[in-house]
RNA sequence: GGCCCGUUCGUCUAUCGGUUAGGACGUCAGGUUUUCAACCUGAAAAGAGGGGUUCGACUCCCCUACGGGCUGCCA
C-alpha cells in the first residue's frame, strides 16, 4: 500500500472536456498503478456557474471512461466553513491580513497602471497597518506573500520553475462576503484530503507558485506538482467548440470504445518507448510522470480510429455487447431487440475485426440486424442484375443439399463460379447484395454460416428472377 | 506591458553530447483478396531561425520568431 493520493477536481460548469478527461485519466493511472488513491472533488464554489446537471455529466463521462474514484465525492462548496477557518488561522499566524480596499479602488488603480504602462500588481496599503486603525467596514483576507526572494516550483513535467516574489501579489483568500477564493479552497482541500500529487493542466502552473505560498503560510507540506500541457485541436489551436467534439460524451456517441479512448488519451502527450497499443494493465504499469511531454498535443482522429479498431478487435464478445448497446443509446438509436441481441452476439466474431468504430460495426452487421425482405441499398441493387440473379437462382438447389460448413460452402459457390467461367468475385458481389443488402459486409461465407441454411435460402429466394 | 511555459516527419512521439535521427497513425506505390477491414513489401516525410559552449550538438547556454498560459473579491 502506497501513500500516493491523486485527485481530479473539475468545475461543474459544463460537460466533461476531453482535456479534463485526460487529466483525470493521468491521475487515475498514476494512483492505480501505484496502489494509491484517486479522489474526486467538485469545485462548485462559483454558485452562478455551477449546476447539478454539469456534475452529472462529468460523472457520466468518468464512468464511461472507466475511471473509478475512491471515497465520497467532495463538494468544495460544502467545505466553505473550513476554508474560512483556515483563512482566519492564517490571519492569526500573521500570514495574512485584512484589506479594506474596495473593488472600485483597486479597479481604478489597475486602469491607471495599465494606461501608464506600469505593473498592475496591486499593493494593499493595509498589509502593515495597525489593527487598531482598522475601520468598521467590509474586508477581504489577503495572503501576506513574501516580497523578497523567489518561489520555486519543482514540477515533474516542467522542471524547476522559478518565480520572483516581486511578481506575485497578495492574493485574496477570503472574499468580503466571507466565501473562499479558488486559490485558498484548492490548497485547503488538497491538504485536508491528503493529496500528495497534483497532476493538472499547465494553465495552473503560475497558480502553483501562489498556492505554494499558502502552503508555506500554513506550514503545510507542498504536494508534488505535475503540470501537463493542454490538448489542442487538429489545427494546433486551443481546443474549442468549433473543433467539433470537445465533450467526452460526444466520443461515446461517435462510437469509440472506452478502452480505445483510454489508450489514445494516455498516449496523447505521454509515451513509453515505442508502445502504441496497450491494455489498461500495461498502462497502469508503465504510466509515470517522466514520460509526459512538455508541448501541447493535437487531437488526431485518424489515430484514435486506428486504436479504436484495434481495441474492438481485441475485446471479448461479452465486453463488446454492452458497449455497443450503450453506444446505440448514447447516439439516440433504437435499442436492440432480444433476438437482435443474440443474433449480433453470434455474428460478432466476423464483425469486430473489420470495424474501427461502433457505427462501422453496426453498418456491417446490417445482414444480421435486418430481417426479410432485405432491401438492398443503391449500390447493392446494382450488382443484382438479371444475369447475377440467374446465377444465384442456380446456386440455390446446391445449397439446399450442402452440409453447412465453411469448406462445403466455399466449394459449392466456387463450383458454380467455375461452371460459368467467372471468378469468385463475380458471384460474391450479388450474393453479398442478396444476403446483406449492402456492398460492404463480412465474408459471404461467414454471413451464410451466421444466417443458417434456412434464412440464407430464403434471402436468395427473395431475389430470384 | 510584466511574468511563466513550449517548439523533432502532416500528426503522436523516441533520442537523455557521438545514431544512416527510430517507431506509430496518416499518405503514396506494389502485393494478397469475395466487398470493407485486415495483412505483406516498399517509399516520401522532421530537429523554427540565428548566435555561442564543445573535438563533436536535436540534446547545454543566449537571442529572435511563432504558439500557449497567468496577470480577478472566476475556477
Amino acid at each position: 500500500m502506497s501513500d500516493i493520493v491523486t485527485r481530479f477536481a473539475p468545475s461543474p460548469t459544463g460537460y466533461l472536456h476531453i482535456g479534463g478527461a485526460r487529466t483525470a485519466l493521468f491521475n487515475w493511472l498514476y494512483a492505480r498503478g501505484r496502489g494509491g488513491k484517486f479522489l474526486l472533488r467538485i469545485e462548485d464554489t462559483d454558485r452562478a456557474r455551477s449546476t447539478p446537471d454539469a456534475t452529472e455529466a462529468i460523472l457520466r463521462g468518468l464512468r464511461w471512461l472507466g475511471l473509478d474514484w475512491d471515497g465520497d465525492i467532495v463538494s468544495q462548496f460544502d467545505r466553505r466553513d473550513r476554508h474560512a477557518e483556515v483563512a482566519h488561522e492564517m490571519l492569526a499566524r500573521g500570514g495574512a491580513y485584512k484589506c479594506f480596499c474596495t473593488q472600485d479602488e483597486i479597479e481604478a488603480f489597475r486602469e491607471a497602471a495599465r494606461a501608464e504602462g506600469r505593473s498592475t500588481l496591486f499593493r494593499s496599503p493595509w498589509r502593515d497597518a495597525d489593527p487598531a486603525t482598522h475601520p468598521d467596514a467590509p474586508y477581504v483576507i489577503r495572503l501576506k506573500a513574501p516580497r523578497e526572494g523567489h518561489t520555486v516550483i519543482e514540477d515533474q513535467v516542467q522542471g524547476t520553475v522559478t518565480f520572483g516574489n516581486d511578481q506575485l501579489d497578495d492574493m485574496v483568500c477570503l472574499r468580503s462576503d466571507g466565501t473562499p477564493t479558488y486559490m485558498l479552497a484548492v490548497v485547503v482541500d488538497d491538504h485536508d484530503m491528503g493529496v500528495t500529487h497534483v497532476i493538472r493542466g499547465d494553465d495552473h502552473l503560475n497558480n502553483a507558485a501562489r498556492q505554494t505560498q499558502i502552503y508555506r503560510a500554513m506550514g503545510w507540506d507542498v504536494p508534488v506538482w505535475a503540470h501537463v500541457p493542454l490538448i489542442h485541436g487538429p489545427d494546433g489551436k486551443k481546443l474549442s467548440k468549433r473543433h467539433g467534439a470537445v465533450g467526452l460524451e460526444e466520443y461515446q456517441a461517435m462510437g469509440y470504445p472506452a478502452a480505445g479512448m483510454r489508450n489514445y488519451l494516455t498516449r496523447l502527450g505521454w509515451s513509453h518507448g515505442d508502445a502504441e497499443f496497450f491494455s489498461d494493465a500495461e498502462a497502469r504499469d508503465w504510466f509515470d510522470l517522466k514520460g509526459i511531454g512538455r508541448a501541447p498535443a493535437r487531437l488526431d482522429f485518424k489515430k484514435l480510429e486506428n486504436l479504436s479498431g484495434q481495441h474492438i478487435a481485441a475485446m471479448s464478445d461479452a465486453a463488446l455487447m454492452p458497449e455497443i448497446e450503450a453506444y446505440l443509446a448514447a447516439s439516440g438509436q433504437p435499442n436492440l431487440s432480444q433476438s437482435q441481441h443474440s443474433d449480433l452476439s453470434r455474428a460478432l466474431y466476423c464483425l469486430k475485426d473489420r470495424a474501427k468504430t461502433f457505427p462501422e460495426l453496426i453498418e456491417k452487421a446490417n445482414f444480421i440486424l435486418s430481417s426479410r425482405p432485405i432491401v438492398p441499398d443503391q449500390k447493392a441493387s446494382q450488382s443484382l442484375d438479371p444475369v447475377s440473379r440467374g446465377i444465384l437462382t442456380e446456386l440455390t438447389p446446391h445449397l439446399q443439399n450442402a452440409s453447412w460448413s465453411r469448406d462445403t460452402l466455399e466449394a459449392t459457390v466456387g463450383a458454380i463460379a467455375e461452371a460459368h467461367g467467372i471468378g469468385l468475385g463475380k458471384i460474391a458481389g450479388p450474393l453479398r447484395a442478396a444476403l446483406a443488402g449492402r456492398t460492404v459486409s463480412p465474408s459471404v461465407f461467414d454471413m451464410m454460416l451466421v444466417l443458417g441454411r434456412q434464412e440464407t435460402l430464403a434471402r436468395l429466394e427473395d431475389v430470384k428472377v
